[in-house]
DNA sequence: AGCTAATCCTA
DNA sequence: GTAGGATTAGCTA
């Protein structure tokens, strides 16, 4: 059911006709292959629209239409025809390759369930005016798809332009730009200069320049009329005064009309669901390819299944052209059709449902024969894979190296798989290959290293593949593609057009179990895969792949690629039917390349003040061992809990507090600091050896190890799909925990530091889960604490303790912030009390009195445990899913647990997709404001994103990060709080923080 | 050599 | 009370 038109809607209006003559013109002819029909407008066409349409989907770039209308032009008989018979009277006739087009366009049209308009005797031009004006009173905007002038009148506050060819925005300052006039004096301007192939008139030697001159001079066309005898300028006031009928004839023909008698209103033109059966049909029956496979992808339609089309055109040599502008093969001509409701139309979900079901029962038992996979060893037969996986425009492929590293890996390998989904024979839908690139002869001794035989020469193979992972008419698939996307990256290569089956099963299933390929491979195809450690062992002898014999590598490799492909085409569908594409190609798919992009520059580790800090340390903990020994009169290894439990406890007989799990006494920091109160010497020095020792082993010796040979820079490795929230993990080394909390941990931020004649900048959110705990349950105090920017953690002590703000005591103040955090993370009488070192009766006081305080926060926490009892899972405020299967456990400690969980989950899960999106647009942000060159996001800590800019460029580069992260939730989800984010620059990482 | 437990660093 | 990763010790194979 269409609803009425409202403000905030947004309406596009394809100029149809315009975009055939353009498209027809601009791109390279293309024919159907069967037949050899002139299809490529219709291409240009369909390539557009879908352009068009899957920005629609997207809510959180661009604009967003919500209706949609393509508009063409009926016949040459126009009222403009009864004003001036001359009016487009020297058009020569269509060329003969574009006049069957016509009718497929419209074809084309209806295919993707839009109206196709037109009306005689009204040109298409004037179809647009009067919608874009029932737009605009309506309250709501439009956005003309068209780069013609003609329609340039039209622009204004909320009349936009986009010329779908060129990609490019047409606004009032863009029309300023090109014609010197604002859109309202084009019609003057037009009327002046004429058009030459519509055949209007104008004034002789009068052109867009002069024009514009003289509106500026005069102010709009009547008053130049008037005063046309004053013009200085001998010629042009004598052409203009013998002119001026001609010139109001002219101002009548390109004055578009706003009031065409339309048959369908403003609200039937609301975008419907794209129906993905009847669209692939189409695009079938025109062969084009690479877009059925896009369509068919999105919209989750199986296109083996769908039979083509029954689109007949009349063409050819002696096909009778129909008039210019009729379509004259569409017997709906004269009236707009709308996408028609009674036709049968599956859902898009129900069909990737089904499909999905399908291809999981498929794989679940098509069997795997590592034996049947090929090497490829020569040019022609890597050429003949590749031109076929341009054909299905579909293939999966994996990369073999000599490192897990990605940023020190060699490339050794690359495998290949296809599907062919019309195969007889099960043994042939998946083919995979292997192509060995560069593997050694020999075991790697002294006799070995030289090339093994058989590989095509290392530059040609890359050179061919490169054209195929690069292609983006060609869908590669890969298992943890951020690894070989920065692999490839290092060889020249930008992987485009790509879908990662980790980052798939992450989306639909986090939370049940891991994403890695074998337990995948194991889940979804029942299948294990051979393991790694069986081709090239483990441990001290294990190989580099380089020297794993070629054929052992093609079974390995080439499964790879096929276990992916298949993991794929089970995977893939289920994202439509269970709601999630947004999810995966908002949030998870466009951050991969960012994050390969950050990991090869990598950040820079000052050696010199890290082995400085070393000695410290060293000296340090070599202080606190002799005084430890000391006191407990005998020397053991302080590191191990269990040696110095039975110190403490055992030989000094120090009352032990708590047990651990596996029933030893605990030595943690708690238990240390209590006896420490106690007044017994021992148990501080062990604390403060701790620190001391952490420091040194985890942080000053550890990190000059991870500086890479080359660069001298330390590349950390982020994980997508490690946590179940979507929050990012670092590792190797893991940069999301560098000490910050004590003096001495964050000497070792010092060594973190910018480069020669650049800053490292910090732009940090301000308590940016509180803000969506207020944004998520709805806390009316929270909201107007954050909306006035006062201490939160004050506040919630003063609504609690009944304290005033002014002149709290620090610990009221803390108590309060430990409950707010308490809250976040799903909060228990136990774990506060535990926090807080008070009784659990107290701690549950506390609590009580927080929920009736801020009511909301109890409602909120009760919703979102039914929510995850009875769906299995939760979700964040754009839509990531986090599964809780175990939630209904009959364990109150596994229940409660998982509850805790699923409290915090949407929380700390839509604080990390807020950054994931400032992520994602703060580098085409800096492209546009033209410091794409000097500004470089380098790490990630959760709610902190870190810079590294030139000085020149760091104010401006500030500015605009800031207002990227405040503004990253919109236009998806309009928060109730406003995000902040703080930011500071300085030499190294400890300052800029 | 590979695994788990304990501990401690971060948001 | 949430979410991670690294280190060390100490056990098992």
């Amino acid at each position: 059911m269409p609803s009425a038109m409202k403000k905030d809607d947004h309406i596009f209006l394809i100029d149809g006709s315009g975009f055939i003559f353009r498209a027809f013109h601009a791109l390279p002819p293309l024919t159907r292959k069967s037949d050899g029909l002139p299809v490529g407008a219709v291409s240009g066409f369909c390539n557009m629209l879908w352009k068009l349409l899957t920005q629609a989907r997207d809510t959180s770039v661009g604009v967003t239409p919500t209706h949609l209308a393509v508009i063409f032009d009926f016949s040459s008989k126009t009222f403009r025809k009864e004003i001036y018979p001359e009016y487009k009277a020297h058009r020569p006739p269509p060329p003969e390759d574009l006049v069957p087009q016509f009718a497929l366009i419209r074809e084309a049209t209806r295919a993707f369930n839009l109206p196709c308009i037109e009306m005689e005797g009204y040109e298409a031009d004037d179809i647009i005016a009067t919608y874009a004006d029932l737009a605009v009173k309506a309250g709501a905007e439009a956005t003309i798809i068209s780069s013609d002038k003609d329609l340039m009148q039209l622009v204004g506050p909320k009349v936009h332009m986009y010329d779908g060819m060129k990609d490019r925005q047409i606004g009032v300052a863009e029309v300023i730009e090109k014609w010197g006039v604002p859109p309202e004096k084009m019609i003057d301007l037009q009327s002046l200069t004429g058009d030459s192939v519509d055949n209007v008139p104008g004034v002789p030697g009068i052109g867009p320049k002069t024009a514009a001159t003289l509106l500026e001079e005069f102010g709009d066309l009547d008053t130049l009329l008037e005063k046309a005898e004053t013009i200085k300028q001998k010629k042009r006031r004598e052409n203009i005064v013998a002119n001026k009928d001609l010139v109001k004839v002219s101002r009548e023909l390109v004055t578009l009309k706003r009031d065409c008698p339309v048959e369908l209103d403003l609200d039937s033109l609301a975008l419907d669901d794209q129906d993905g059966p009847k669209l692939v049909a189409f695009l079938k029956a025109m062969s084009f390819n690479s877009l059925t496979r896009r369509v068919a992808e999105a919209t989750g339609t199986e296109a083996s299944e769908i039979e083509p089309a029954d689109v007949s055109v009349e063409w050819g040599a002696d096909a009778h052209g129909p008039d210019l502008d009729t379509g004259d093969a569409d017997t709906e001509a004269s009236s707009a059709s709308a996408p028609k409701a009674n036709e049968p139309s599956l859902s898009g979900e129900a069909t990737a449902a089904a499909l999905a079901q399908a291809r999981a029962e498929r794989f679940s038992s098509l069997p795997i024969d590592n034996k049947a996979y090929v090497t490829i060893r020569d040019l022609d037969t890597l050429a003949a894979w590749v031109d076929a996986a341009r054909d299905k425009g579909l293939c999966a492929f994996d990369t073999e190296t000599t490192s897990l590293d990605a940023m020190q890996a060699e490339l050794v390998g690359f495998s290949l798989a296809l599907y062919d989904e019309d195969a007889e024979d099960d043994k042939q839908v998946i083919r995979a290959a292997y192509i060995p690139l560069a593997h050694k002869s020999g075991q790697g001794d002294l006799l070995g290293g030289g090339l093994a035989e058989g590989q095509i020469p290392f530059d040609d193979a890359l050179a061919t593949l490169k054209e195929l992972l690069e292609d983006e008419a060609v869908l590669k698939v890969a298992q943890n593609l951020k690894y070989d996307y920065l692999v490839m990256l290092r060889y020249g290569i930008a992987v485009k057009a790509f879908d990662d089956t980790m980052l798939l099963s992450y989306v639909l299933d986090s939370g049940m179990g891991g994403h890695g390929m074998d337990a995948l491979s194991e889940k979804w195809l029942g299948h294990k895969p051979i393991p790694y450690k069986e081709v090239a062992g483990s441990g001290k002898s294990m190989i580099t792949f380089d020297y794993v014999d070629i054929d052992r590598a093609t079974a390995y490799a080439a499964e790879d690629a096929d276990v992916t492909l298949r993991l794929w085409l089970v995977l893939k569908p289920r994202l439509i039917a269970e709601r999630v594409a947004t999810v995966y190609e908002r949030l998870e798919r466009p951050l991969l390349p960012v994050l390969a992009r950050m990991e090869e520059r990598g950040i820079s580790v000052d050696r010199q003040i890290l082995s400085r800090l070393s000695g410290e340390l060293a000296q340090r903990a070599a202080a606190y061992e002799d005084e430890i020994y000391e006191l407990a009169d005998e020397k053991f290894n302080i590191g191990s809990p269990k040696q110095l439990g039975e110190i403490l406890f055992g030989k000094m007989g120090l009352p032990g507090g708590k047990k651990t799990k596996s029933g030893q006494w605990s030595t943690s920091v708690q238990v240390l600091d209590d006896l420490a109160a106690e007044g017994h010497p021992l148990p501080s020095k062990i604390v403060e050896w701790r620190q001391v020792s952490k420091l040194k082993s985890t942080y000053t010796d550890a990190l000059p190890g991870y500086i890479h040979p080359e660069d001298k820079r330390v590349h950390t490795s982020y994980s997508l799909a490690a946590t179940t929230t979507g929050r990012l993990s670092s590792s190797e080394p893991n940069l999301q925990n560098i000490p910050v909390r004590t003096a001495d941990g964050r000497k070792i931020r010092t060594a973190f530091v910018a480069n020669k004649g650049h800053k490292l900048l910090s732009a940090d959110y301000s308590q940016i889960e509180l803000r969506v705990l207020a944004h998520v349950a709805d806390i009316a105090q929270l909201k107007q604490a954050f909306a006035d920017g006062i201490d939160i953690h004050a506040m919630t002590a003063s609504e609690m303790f009944g304290v005033p703000v002014e002149g709290m005591p620090g610990e009221v103040r803390r108590r309060a912030k430990a409950i707010n955090f308490g809250i976040i993370y799903g909060i228990s009488a136990f774990g506060l009390a535990n926090q807080l070192g008070i009784e659990r009766s107290e701690a549950s006081e506390y609590i009580k009195r927080y929920f009736e305080r801020f009511p909301g926060i109890k409602d909120y926490m009760e919703a979102t445990k039914a929510q995850a009892r009875d769906h299995g899972f939760v979700e964040t405020i754009f839509g990531r899913r986090i599964h809780y299967p175990e939630i209904r456990s009959s364990n109150h400690q596994v229940r409660s647990f998982n509850e805790r969980a699923a409290i915090n989950a949407p929380i700390q899960g839509s604080a990390a997709d807020v950054i994931r999106r400032a992520m994602i647009r703060v580098e085409p942000a800096l492209v546009e404001a033209g410091l794409g060159d000097q500004v470089k996001m380098l790490l990630q800590v959760h709610d902190e994103l870190i810079f590294e800019i030139e000085d020149a460029a760091v104010d401006q580069a500030r500015d605009l990060i800031v207002s990227v992260m405040e503004n990253a939730s919109m236009p998806a989800v309009s928060m109730a709080v406003p995000l902040q984010v703080d930011a500071r620059a300085a030499l190294n990482w400890d300052e800029a923080h």
